[in-house]
DNA sequence: CTTTTTATGGACTTGACGGTCCATCAGACC
DNA sequence: GGTCTGATGGACCGTCAAGTCCATAAAAAG
């Protein structure tokens, strides 16, 4: 399937458009009629573009909305070298999941599209991204005496991605950030030996 | 509706019947013939005990699943009243959830009933009282002596829920336990002080 | 300019699933 | 034992959504 560039872009329009209603108020079940409807497109484009049909559909959205949580976290994520850097990145994750509020387009997808192989390829690959981001910001800080050496790096990493983790997820069911901002504050805490 | 002791059995056979299928390899959406099938019942009698379908059924395996979820982590839960109480429960946590493996039944049912008045009911007093139960655990310890005063025991057991569901979460992605058990692990050494 | 490939529109098919309806059976109550 | 209410079976219906198909327009290739 040789695309032209006016194909490409219709390609990428329904990516982003599914993105977009994934994104609005209860989104529910996404069927490939709302996606046509947003988009402008037709039944035909969509298989023509996404020969795998919607799990092919939904699993490049995933990639997409993949990208864009760490994306949302720079660039407080990748320079995590002093007590004020952890600061902001744990104001900008809570602001972020704040305004996404009750809706995680990422969780209403992976419970849309679970037990496929590729999705836990791209949910793998999303944590293992994050993680090392966050252990490189411990081991800086070990580095500069900030952090005390006996402190196992990548165990407190992982801890932080299943805190943020279930912290977004108590906020997608009570639509509070009460624990996510604790699971933050009490890592946080926990890295700085208070 | 005035249930016989038969009516309250079959009712009973529904629920567990449609709360062992969700336990299954990958239950996927569940539909109404499935439990029809699994707990030997015609359609007549599941909107017979259950007036208001699906969505009423569906609600009332989240609560019965609901109360499994603390109930499957006592003793240890309820009497966190030493280092090695809160191994075991420690332990506990992790053996119930590796032998669950990739499915959580919660987790499913939540993901379809999302958005309906119960089901935030339901998460909502589940993780409450399991908040709750971690926080007395952390006082009464404090109480020995054993954590400092400091603490905010709270927010610390505000971390342990949200730092559970999102290991969970992971294992449920991976297949794997490694953030479940570092989590538990960081926050446990947080309250030693280590 | 014509031919071949790609892009698009939209009707149609197929299957699944929630929910309804009515008929029949069984046990409680008088 | 007769009647009434609850328990059960299963055919049937309506809807909705994924996916197919063919026709046509547009653009690239020669």
């Amino acid at each position: 399937m040789a695309l032209t560039a006016k194909g490409l872009a219709t390609r990428q329009r329904i990516i982003e458009g599914a993105a977009l209603h994934l994104r609005g108020d209860d989104p529910g079940e996404v069927t490939l009629d709302d996606i046509r409807a947003i988009t402008g497109t037709s039944k035909s484009q969509i298989f023509h573009y996404f020969p795998g049909g919607k799990e092919e559909l939904l699993l490049a959205v995933a990639r997409y909305e993949s990208d864009r949580v760490l994306d949302d976290q720079q660039p407080h994520l990748g320079a995590l070298t002093s007590w004020a850097a952890w600061r902001r990145w744990r104001d900008a994750v809570v602001a972020r999941y704040r305004a996404q509020g009750r809706n995680c387009p990422l969780g209403s997808l992976m419970s849309q599209v679970r037990s496929t192989p590729g999705a836990a390829e791209v949910v793998g690959a999303l944590l293992a991204n994050w993680r090392a981001q966050i252990r490189r910001g411990i081991e800086q800080m070990q580095a500069a005496g900030e952090i005390r050496q006996g402190l196992d790096a990548d165990r407190a990493a992982a801890a932080f991605v299943a805190g943020i983790q279930g912290g977004v997820q108590v906020l997608r069911s009570t639509g509070r950030t009460g624990h996510l901002e604790a699971t933050l504050d009490v890592l946080i805490d926990h890295l700085r030996g208070v």
